[in-house]
RNA sequence: GUUCCCCUAGUUCAACGGAUAGAACAAGCCCCUCCUAAGGGCUAGAUGUGGGUUCGAUUCCCGCGGGGAACACCA
């Protein structure tokens, strides 16, 4: 990489003059150069020399290069143009950018969808940052597993079987006399919800069934097995839509069979203990879960540096999500073996995901080399910045958000008199939902803005869709040419360090754990493909020579274009 | 109460401790006899507050103000 190889030269230089310190490179926001070396101020400071003086002195000893040019800038700072043959050589070190295999196992667990209860817009995010993580991984040559994890195991079925049998319909949809459809349960989970809070004999109903299809009491597991198909068959439906694929298609109920092996270990290592009536594991360091005195006789016992020890069996004798979550990682170590799983989930999950890794990490359940990753997503918000929920206190359901980007997407279609399907028209929606979320920075909340969503100008999906698709139609008007990359024009550079941008941009998101560089680097790509297009004429241009460079450039872009949306699981159609 | 996170144009978001704080939407002005105007060009507009560290702070540290979240049998 080109990067690379100017830290080389400037170390090398530094060399020659007698200096042992690392010389790092970066892209330059200024509009004078292309890369800027600011090492010279931290380097300078430790050996006191004035910086600007040690910048001229390294850029001195660097002899004329073919590819670079350097200057030295005010205080300190080298700055670095690309020659036309430096640009030139970018492109080609682009164009064949090869990633080498990575020995390391990444195991994610993203989705984790609750069956039973319809998917709103809450999930959107560890499907979308999940799913783009994945193929950003894969792109980069590790070993990838993911697993969507269902929920699967807990109170919410109990509630639709108590919600049915209420109804008196239990036993016909049991026996097949009644079909069993996602409507069905959509329609009794919400009820069950309800009514759970008024009626405490039907809460205890419901707490009865869970735990009759949990100990596969028949006929109840088998009903269990049922709800669960419907369930799954949904969920996939969604997965199509959002671009998203599992190699595992798991959940809570396949930890089932481990919840006893690790409660056991617990036990045997001593780290288990009964806390009024519960079975704990105690997972506060030093520092950490320190009382503070009351002042009121009543008043509820408060922490300081709370950290609260992990429940792993209810005082009922009950399993908790936390103990599937432990046994999960347990079977999963014994099945996968991967060095590092990772989790997405909402950053209100945080705590719970540290009690569960100090767990695992105190009772060896993690080997103590291996990796465990929480990747909290902050909060999709409503416009008063609190937690989203429709007008009526509701969660917006992800089919019915998809449902309205499309119509929104067929009402632009048919203004611009263009001929569509059904398959145009989720692509597009698709390219404007990933878009809009995956360019915020996963860690910090965002306010949920239907408009946003459905706004197809500036920043979006679809206009990366758009730049992409006037690509391919100027490359399918034109017969065979010669690969050229002597770019000649400030537009055309431009362009090709918005392609080192966005390979570079993996890099950081590989660090980040996030895909808003990519989404920002691929954004200003196609912004700088767009500015070449509106100014040079391509197929026009009379100039075979010229008419290559400007071909190739269209080839290079489509390619990496192609390249990033694929990571971001985002379709690019063929026109639109 | 304790702990964590957030505060940047009118709005929604960017910016490994680097130079002149970038975009998008909204506003105003231009560009379709020309490869897709879902486009391009231009204009105007921002770091909550008080200290500190630093050659240099939106970024790091400490106050203050405002907002959010978590704090044992939900996930």
């Amino acid at each position: 990489m080109t990067k690379e190889n100017l830290e080389k030269l400037l170390n090398d230089a530094a060399k020659k003059c007698g200096i042992s310190e690392s010389f790092s490179v970066v892209f330059s926001n200024m509009p004078v150069c292309d890369f800027q070396c600011n090492s010279c101020f931290s380097v300078g400071k430790i050996l006191k020399i004035n910086p600007f003086d040690l910048a001229e002195k390294i850029v001195e000893k660097i002899k004329s290069n073919e590819c670079f040019e350097f200057a030295v800038a005010r205080p300190g700072f080298i700055n670095i143009n690309l020659t036309e043959k430096g640009v030139e050589k970018l492109a080609r070190e682009i164009f064949e950018v090869k990633y080498p295999k990575q020995s390391e196992h990444i195991f994610i667990d993203y989705g984790g969808p609750n069956l039973g209860k319809a998917m709103h817009i809450g999930h959107m995010r560890s499907f979308n940052i999940g799913e783009a993580l994945k193929r950003l991984y894969r792109k980069l040559g590790y070993k990838v597993t993911s697993d969507i994890f269902f929920g699967d195991w807990g109170l919410p079925l109990g509630l639709i079987m108590a919600m049915l049998e209420k109804e008196g319909t239990l036993d016909k949809y049991i026996s097949g006399q009644l079909p069993l459809t996602i409507e069905v349960m959509n329609r009794a989970y919400p009820q069950a919800n309800k009514l759970k809070e008024l009626d405490s004999s039907f809460n205890a109903r419901a707490q009865t069934l869970t735990l009759a299809f949990q100990n596969k009491t028949q006929p109840y597991y088998d009903f269990w097995k049922k709800l669960r198909e419907v369930s799954v068959a949904e969920v996939k439906k969604v997965c199509k839509l959002l671009n998203a694929d599992f190699d595992l298609w798991k959940g809570e109920s396949d930890a089932n069979d481990y919840i006893d092996t690790v409660v056991k270990i617990f036990k045997e290592k001593g780290l288990a203990r009964q806390s009024e009536g519960a079975l704990v594991v105690d997972v506060a360091e030093p520092g950490e879960q320190i009382p503070i005195p009351k002042k009121t006789e009543d008043e509820v016992q408060r922490y300081e540096n709370p950290m609260p020890p992990l429940i792993i069996q209810k005082s009922n004798g009950g399993d908790l999500y936390a103990t599937s979550d432990i046994a999960t990682i347990y079977y999963r170590n014994k099945l996968y073996n991967p060095d590092i799983i990772q989790y997405l989930t909402d950053v209100r999950q945080s705590q719970r995901f540290v009690q569960i890794f100090r767990a695992c990490k105190k009772s060896g359940i993690s080997p103590s080399t291996q990796q465990l990753w929480h990747t909290a997503f902050g909060t999709m918000n409503g416009k008063d910045g609190k937690a989203f929920k429709t007008r009526s206190g509701g969660n917006v359901s992800l089919l019915e958000l998809f449902e309205m980007v499309q119509d929104k997407v067929e009402e632009k279609l048919k203004q611009n008199n263009v001929d569509f399907d059904a398959g145009l028209k989720r692509k597009i929606a698709n390219s404007a939902i990933k878009f809009a979320d995956l360019s915020n920075v996963v860690e910090k909340d965002y306010i949920f803005d239907i408009d946003k969503f459905t706004s197809f100008e500036g920043k979006t999906g679809p206009y990366i869709l758009y730049t992409a698709c006037r690509i391919k139609s100027i490359l399918s008007k034109t017969q065979q040419f010669d690969l050229n990359f002597n770019f000649y024009s400030k537009e055309q550079k431009n362009v090709v360090i918005n392609l080192a941008r966005l390979q570079q941009s993996y890099k950081s998101a590989f660090y980040e754990r996030g895909l808003s560089s990519i989404c920002h680097a691929l954004f200003e790509l196609t912004r700088a493909f767009s500015t070449f297009y509106n100014y040079e004429k391509i197929l026009a241009e009379d100039d075979k020579g010229k008419r290559d460079i400007k071909l190739s450039l269209c080839k290079l872009t489509l390619k990496e274009i192609i390249s990033a949306c694929d990571t971001l699981a985002i379709e690019i159609p063929d026109k639109m």
